[in-house]
RNA sequence: GGGGGAAUUCCCGAGCGGCCAAAGGGGGCAGACUGUAAAUCUGUUGUCACUGACUUCGGUGGUCCGAAUCCACCUUCCCCCA
């Protein structure tokens, strides 16, 4: 892959394991840690333009690659000039590759050595996908950062089944790469620097997590990512499984923890040495009505917030609590009003951003582990306010 | 004025002699949600001293071992004919 300046992280700080840092790409430069905003068909659920993305502190716009190829077609966002142009979002964006879609969608896929066979969720028509395809719909999409194309397993699973599906995985990424070095060069690339970064499997086994992470850094990728975690294990599993593989994770190279999660979950994660993040958690739960804030969860539908005239959170700068009370916002959730769910999915979003911000402002202030401290254990509490 | 039909638990609506505290929706209440097949899914929704008892199917009375279901009258509503 072509290496310039533009595509470079620099680790400016560390507190324990802790890490402050920026990646610096043609779309921006990206502080972390940072929590990225999910937007699976291009668009966060429930109305969110990416006008509300800057509003809300949003850095990096992820996508999916599987989605995007059924509907609206990767081509078709291709001719209208990538991601970046389609959305209206001009910063950074990060697709993901499909690869999560092999594992939530089983019912309707078949895993072989060349990639899987899926049934579309949408019609049902036969779709193949494998490192290549992967690539070259991402290379349409034009995003920023390229996920690689893995298996991401369902926790529990068998040992050997796991090992076998690492080393796939591993066969898969030296496809992804030089898939990607090809489509880079090609003249009607939209982004000839579109990093990749590849990803750790192993299911909970440590042994086959390092090996496997062992296997993937070799390759010099742009990043490294820890994937199928948080999907049936306990969090305590989790925690064990970054602690086991972050030590073979390069230091100079950018981590991310895919899928993950809660406020509590992200700051084990910082605090274990990981950048990245993403989830859908903070726009389905706003969709649903659950909602994050500083003195901990809430369910703004619950019966004792229908005459509540406060905001969602007293300490809050969204777009929402800047001008509407949690009564108010739960009428419309429960009247089924659009801005009900776009009022919740925008606090939620400006929540986990201002949870990043704050997570780096105590980095650079040097008092993350007492910020740790103060708030692992609250943020998973429900609120008593 | 004559003929016909209907009244069911918060609402709509099924049930038409025992298996009915009464299907199914809606609404209410609560829970779940972790690289989004998710504006979705689950539980619950008469009362209580809750593996049982009590009250409830427009009202009153009756038939029957037993009635939301059958009969009589009453009340209200709807439709058709004048």
């Amino acid at each position: 892959m072509t290496k310039t300046t533009s595509n470079m992280f620099i680790l400016k700080k560390k507190d324990g394991k802790a890490r402050r840092g920026c990646l610096i790409t043609p779309h921006g430069e990206i502080e972390t840690p940072i929590f990225m905003n999910v937007a699976t068909c291009a668009a966060i659920k429930g109305g969110i333009a990416a006008e509300d993305l800057r509003d809300v502190n949003c850095q990096v716009m992820l996508s999916n690659t599987y989605h995007l190829h059924l509907r609206p077609g990767d081509g078709l966002v291709h001719e209208l000039g990538g991601l970046q142009k389609f959305s209206g979002w001009s910063g950074p964006t990060l697709t993901d590759s499909g690869g999560f879609q092999v594992f939530s969608l089983s019912q309707l896929r078949r895993i072989k050595e060349e990639g899987v066979y899926f049934a579309s969720h949408i019609d049902g028509k036969r779709i193949f996908m494998g490192p290549e395809e992967s690539m070259r719909i991402q290379s349409h999409l034009a995003s920023t950062i390229a996920m690689a194309f893995d298996e991401c397993i369902e926790n529990p699973a068998e040992y050997n089944y796991v090992k076998h599906s690492c080393d796939r995985t591993t066969r898969w990424l030296l496809r992804c790469k030089a898939e990607l070095e090809r489509l880079s060069k090609l003249p009607d690339t939209i982004n000839p620097k579109q990093m990749l970064f590849g990803i750790n499997q192993g299911s909970t086994y440590e042994d086959l997590r390092i090996r496997h992470m062992q296997q993937i850094t070799e390759m010099d990728l742009d990043g490294y990512a820890i994937g199928g975690l948080a999907v049936g294990e306990e969090a305590e599993e989790m925690y064990r499984i970054i602690e086991a593989v972050e030590p073979y994770m390069p230091e100079n190279k950018p981590r991310y923890l895919m899928g993950v999660g809660t406020p509590q979950n992200i700051l084990e994660g910082v605090h274990r040495g990981v950048d990245f993040f993403d989830c859908v958690m903070p726009s389905r739960n706003a969709r649903h009505g659950n909602l994050f804030t500083w003195h901990g969860k809430m369910n703004l539908l619950n019966e004792k917030y229908a005459r509540d005239s406060r905001p969602i959170d007293e300490n809050c700068g969204c777009p929402a609590c800047r001008l509407h009370s949690r009564g108010y916002i739960r009428h419309l959730i429960k009247a089924k009003e659009a801005l009900g769910m776009r009022l919740a999915v925008l606090h939620n979003l400006y929540f986990y951003n201002d949870l990043m911000k704050k997570i780096r402002d105590a980095l650079d202030g040097d008092y993350f582990e007492s910020f740790y401290q103060k708030y692992h254990n609250l943020l998973a509490e429900r609120s008593q306010d």
